[in-house]
DNA sequence: GGAATCATTCGACGTCCGTCGAACGTTGTC
DNA sequence: GACAACGTTCGACGGACGTCGAATGATTCC
């Protein structure tokens, strides 16, 4: 039998994917990591293939996450479910959004120059 | 006397600002409003002259966020607080994502065109 | 068929968040 | 000095969030 796993993926219509969600998506360490990971795996990932620092029930709830605010694609495969990010989709919604996240993410998080009180 | 009210009000360096709490500020509709604001009067704006729909402590709460997320800068004027967006320091350390999330709001947010259901 | 694998869902727990009314300290004005 | 204006802080409330262990449903392999 051809595999359909839980209850049908359901995922937003481009033009239903909310600037606030997605930036709630993008706002948690997991997540973003995630993301970043779903960035440089360029084909698509498998949930237990990805080195969390959280439990297995705990990824599974933030790529429903993900996947609920339209960041990412879930495509089923036997027994294992394959995610993907919607690059297309984000850039026409939001232009450049994706890209500067995932830059800065790249770029310096750690590393403090000088400093500027006040 | 010169104005100081509350407690001296700090700012984080510009290279302490860190992408998960911008995402986080950025991420309640209240402050993306907020945002949005600050963006469009150029100069700066004081608290109790923004229309909001949630009451003074609360928006102060929220400015509070802003401000200790890197996004938002406080200048203290008598009795009143301006408050500006730190556009120089948001575009050096995540370039393009102030600029991104901006244009995503004066773009259409809620005009739904057709509709790709999977 | 039975066991192992994969990912989710369920229930629970503690924490953080957004919200408000009331009280407070400053500042400016009469 | 007294009063009004401004913004914050305090305390409290309800809800959402992140986390996990255990249980569930599906699939694959022997």
């Amino acid at each position: 039998m051809v595999g359909v796993m839980g209850p049908e993926l359901t995922f937003p219509d481009r033009d239903d994917i909310r600037l606030v969600e997605v930036l709630h998506a993008l706002a948690d360490p997991v997540r973003l990591q995630l993301v970043r990971l779903l960035d440089e795996t360029d084909g698509a990932v498998a949930c237990g293939q990805i080195p969390l620092p959280v439990s297995k029930p705990t990824a599974s709830h933030h790529l429903k996450v993900l996947r609920e605010a339209g960041v990412v694609w879930a495509r089923e495969v036997g027994t294992r479910r394959y995610y993907s990010l919607r690059r297309d989709d984000l850039e026409a919604r939001f232009p450049g959004l994706l890209d500067s996240v995932l830059a800065a993410g790249t770029a310096g998080e750690g590393a403090p120059t000088a400093g500027t009180r006040s």
